[in-house]
DNA sequence: CTTGCAATGTAATCAGCATTACACCAAAAT
DNA sequence: ATTTTGGTGTAATGCTGATTACATTGCAAG
């Protein structure tokens, strides 16, 4: 016995400065919460589309009505995802901080992004999904690695014609050798042990050593 | 004297040269190898138990006779592909090579393994698999990064022992970051592009690079 | 109020396997 | 040769789940 009470009181509809959007736009995001859910619960090929239903309410046919189809489903709530990501990294890219310090900031707030069990769910699913969906596995790159990439290029190019480190000929290179290195002290065990949880000091720890040995080697600085 | 049976499949007899293994042991092999293809091929979810079978040859009921379930194949598989891995490092490992070449050699043995299209295809399979099967993630990591970790944690001792270079008070710690230094640039592009496929000359070129990071920092050696 | 259209709930449809059962066969061991 | 042991083909059995069909219902505008 479904009580069928208007399911959408618009109480405080009135304030809604945030969309307009009427029923449609509501049902489409707690259909991509809940598809967020279930995907990186259970994973791609096991996740169950009624069971997204179950948990955003609503029904089947609207579901396939929206989204096309389960790959299309998680498309979107992939895209959406991304741009969290690297929204929060946008200011500290922009910012002409002292390179250590300044890649210190950059690598926090990365790796701290990166460690969160949601983003290493979805990292597995979609290392997971390259072979069969490789146009998706594109579309990550894009929204992720490369625009990060991109704007650490241009920072790193700052600094050098500040004078705090020498000139190379291609920052993007070098910029990708950093956030590799960032990320995969952090990840690379956590991504096969979902019971490792680094914490903000063991990112913090792990990123003020890779930033010493980037910037002064091994022997580390003196 | 042989009978010669006319539908006696093309069994080299005539070249045995290799194991007396009664045809267990053989059919055992064909099914490993057959099944390596299809689960690096179509992934786990989707690979299919009889296509496995269709190219081994054999029977269904043997192939289940032998492993129990798909599960255990696939771990069978894995065991034996992890064990193929870590041999041809060993050699390096033990020797006392100046550090700066003895990373080059390690790095690129190393790195060389990583990038073979069948060693994508398998990490892409196990850190897809995290979720659902954590064991197996886990007999993944004892028998190749963890193993790896600490025989290099012990190069970097010995050269340490040599004087040359710093004394660390944890070198596995550093030797995990060697290794993903090495790994990650090669290894994440090629992970989520599978057009991506780096040559020796890239292999060489990106680990020159990581060990010259590694050793002297960002400016470089001097 | 009525009419149109999208959302809903439910129950098909359809297919793909993992896994098992079963009824024959081959050859080594006795 | 006969038994024993294990391999082979083939065809169930069972389950799960994407996708669709359909009849119903609520909301919004005319």
């Amino acid at each position: 016995m479904k009580d069928a009470m208007k399911q959408n009181p618009p109480e405080n509809a009135a304030s809604r400065g945030n969309d307009a959007r009427s029923r449609a736009e509501l049902r489409r995001r707690a259909f991509l919460d809940a598809a967020r859910d279930v995907f990186l619960e259970q994973g791609y090929e096991s996740a169950n589309m009624s069971e997204i239903v179950r948990r955003a309410g609503g029904s089947l046919a609207t579901l396939y009505a929206q989204f096309g189809d389960k790959e299309g489903i998680f498309l979107a709530v992939l895209e959406r995802r991304m741009k969290e990501m690297t929204d929060a990294l946008e200011v500290e890219l922009q910012a002409h901080t002292p390179v250590e310090e300044g890649l210190r900031r950059i690598g926090e707030r990365f790796a701290g992004k990166l460690v969160q069990p949601q983003s290493l769910d979805l990292y597995r699913l979609i290392v997971g999904l390259v072979k069969k969906f490789p146009e998706l596995a594109q579309t990550f790159m894009q929204l992720g690695p490369n625009k990060v990439r991109i704007g650490l290029a241009a920072y790193l190019q700052d600094r050098a014609d500040a004078g705090e480190i020498p000139h190379s000929d291609d920052f993007e290179e070098l910029g990708a050798l950093f956030l590799d290195m960032v990320r995969s002290p952090l990840q690379s065990r956590a991504l096969l042990d979902p019971s490792i949880q680094p914490t903000e000091d063991d990112v913090r720890a792990s990123v003020e050593r890779t930033v010493n040995v980037f910037l002064y080697g091994l022997a580390g600085k003196r």
